[in-house]
DNA sequence: TCTGGGGTCCTAGGACCC
DNA sequence: TCTGGGGTCCTAGGACCC
């Protein structure tokens, strides 16, 4: 094998559960529709009177009403500035017209599990970050093919143009199974890769070398980069840095100094294109939680006997979760949205882990009688972390028992 | 008429043990 | 009488991501 520079592609679906909405219901091709909200406002079937012709009826933004926030939306209606997790009610001042739709997670795993598959066949190394993107190291498929590349070529040219090939070969691929874009960025890391990937979408398919940093990553703000977030990107424009290009000029110990070790050297790092970390292949999962937003604010007293019942059906979804799933848990927690938005969470640990919801309710029950309720509450969650696979701990039992007899 | 639901990782501080 | 340091486990909160 020819010693190939190392490829990572990121492959982002675009505008993931709108296409595939508009997959079941190409009608609505080329209007702004939003997705999110509950399931109460399902297309319907209406005859016309005119005609007596059958057709869908579609909810209007404009007529919802609730606390739901839009999950995705069209371009078109992105142009109308509606963004993810902007809530419904303020979307429905900027897009009045808007189509909404029901959120089907069930239907859009369906399609992710085609994409991921279609793209698997290809370039087995791939690392899953959640439903609608995927990294992919695609530095074995790229060595694979320049196999017989004569010694002296210039590989690393070739390399990229490999990458390229196969970058085009994975979005037909992706089209065919599912009749979805994507957009895949190529890079020497998963961070760059990341960065290119959104740098031409919808469709878009970049390539971002190392000798590209300067004219394609600096100018960018630094919230592009994935792990600066809303607090820190308000934090370093205090700091009179806005773009990349700012935060990679910055001296590594002031950014230390203003950012703790561990973050400033990140992210000087993340700002001269600095990454090596895996693509992870395979990861076990930590917590599993349900949580819930009243339609209302709800109050401990008053509304006991409801929130009671929430309380519960919480913990019997957390525990049917974990046993489809086969994971139990020892770390039992809640968590508590009050009215001003504070959110609170208490914690337990048990002795043995369990995917009981007779234990998860009694354990949480414990924790929530350590909360202040005076206020009126919006949400409650359940989670169950510091898991382990329900047939291991059959294992780890039955070792525990066997220890107890040896000597 | 603000602000969903499901996750991961990090930090800081306290308890406890050696 | 005063005074250790390291390691592990746990809790609570927060930043960030899709």
């Amino acid at each position: 094998m020819p010693d190939v520079p190392r490829v990572i592609a990121h492959l982002d679906m675009d505008a993931f559960y709108a296409s595939v909405e508009l997959l079941r219901y190409p009608e609505l091709r080329g209007l702004p529709v939003v997705i999110g909200g509950g399931s109460r406002h399902q297309p319907a079937w209406e005859t016309d009177p005119a005609t007596g012709e059958r057709r869908r009826r579609f909810a209007r933004l404009r007529d919802y009403a609730g606390r739901g926030v839009a999950t995705t939306a069209t371009y078109e209606a992105r142009a109308f500035g509606v963004n993810s997790a902007m809530g419904l009610m303020k979307a429905a001042q900027l897009a009045p017209d808007a189509i909404l739709l029901p959120v089907d997670f069930d239907e859009y795993r369906k399609y992710s599990r085609l994409f991921k598959a279609a793209v698997r066949a290809i370039a087995p190394v791939v690392e899953d970050r959640g439903i609608d993107e995927i990294y992919i190291d695609l530095t074995p498929v790229v060595a694979a093919r320049l196999a017989d590349e004569e010694p002296g070529a210039d590989i690393e040219a070739d390399a990229w143009w490999c990458a390229r090939e196969i970058a085009q070969e994975l979005k037909q691929a992706v089209r065919d199974a599912t009749g979805l874009k994507c957009s895949i960025g190529l890079a020497p890391n998963k961070l760059l890769a990341k960065i290119a990937s959104e740098l031409d979408k919808p469709d878009g398919l970049t390539v971002v070398a190392m000798h590209d940093l300067a004219t394609r990553i600096w100018p960018l703000p630094v919230r592009k980069i994935h792990g600066v977030g809303p607090k820190s990107a308000a934090k370093l424009a205090r700091l009179g840095i806005t773009t990349i290009s700012e935060l990679a000029a910055a001296e590594p110990d002031w950014l230390i100094e203003q950012f703790g070790a561990s973050y400033g050297t990140w992210l000087h790092d993340a700002a001269h294109g600095r990454d090596d970390r895996p693509v992870v292949t395979h990861s076990e999962p930590v917590s599993m939680s349900r949580e819930t937003t009243f339609e209302r604010d709800l109050h401990a007293v008053r509304d006991r006997g409801l929130l009671s019942k929430i309380f519960t059906e919480l913990c019997v979804e957390l525990a049917d979760d974990l046993r489809r799933k086969r994971y139990a848990g020892r770390n039992i927690a809640i968590k508590l949205r009050f009215e001003d938005f504070r959110t609170v969470t208490r914690a337990k640990t048990i002795a043995e882990p369990t995917d009981d919801p007779r234990v998860i309710r009694r354990a949480a029950g414990e924790c929530l009688k350590r909360v202040d309720l005076s206020r009126r509450i919006r949400l409650l969650g359940v989670r169950v972390g510091a898991l382990v696979r329900s047939d291991e701990r059959a294992g780890e039992r039955a070792r525990h028992e066997a220890a107890l007899f040896e000597d």
